[in-house]
DNA sequence: CATCTGACGACCG
DNA sequence: GCGGTCGCCAGAT
């Protein structure tokens, strides 16, 4: 399965602005819902400019296993969000995609 | 081909 | 609010 839209729905993310992974994958439909988007997450390949850390869990929490965890937060506080307790204050800074070209009729 | 696993989320106690 | 269970699905074993 490609990934590609998910990536690039991700790179859409304004900085300082994060989205959870239900979100993404009702933006985009996907079948199998948030496990869906975060299978695509995981499947991520770094170096590519994507920012991944921006895609946390319902109500901006962080789901990702250390060390990424870690990681993560530097991210987004290195971007002017703000975490609290591996948290982001999601009605502060969460995102909701732009409605364009949106999909019709779901994948599969 | 049968199972297990997991960067989720809704539910329940 | 926290921990356990269940449903979903694609990949890995």
């Amino acid at each position: 399965m490609s990934w590609d839209p998910v990536y690039k729905l991700v790179k859409q993310i304004p900085r300082g602005r994060v989205i959870t992974y239900g979100a993404l994958a009702k933006a985009l439909q996907l079948r199998g819902g948030a496990r869906t988007a975060g299978r695509a997450l995981a499947a991520t390949p770094s170096g590519r400019g994507i920012p991944w850390h921006r895609v946390v869990g319902e109500r901006g929490k962080l789901l990702i296993p250390e060390p990424y965890a870690s990681l993560q937060r530097k991210l987004l506080e290195s971007e002017g969000v703000k975490i609290v307790e591996f948290r982001v204050d999601f009605a502060k800074h969460g995102w909701v995609p732009t409605r364009r070209g949106k999909p019709k009729h779901r994948k599969k």
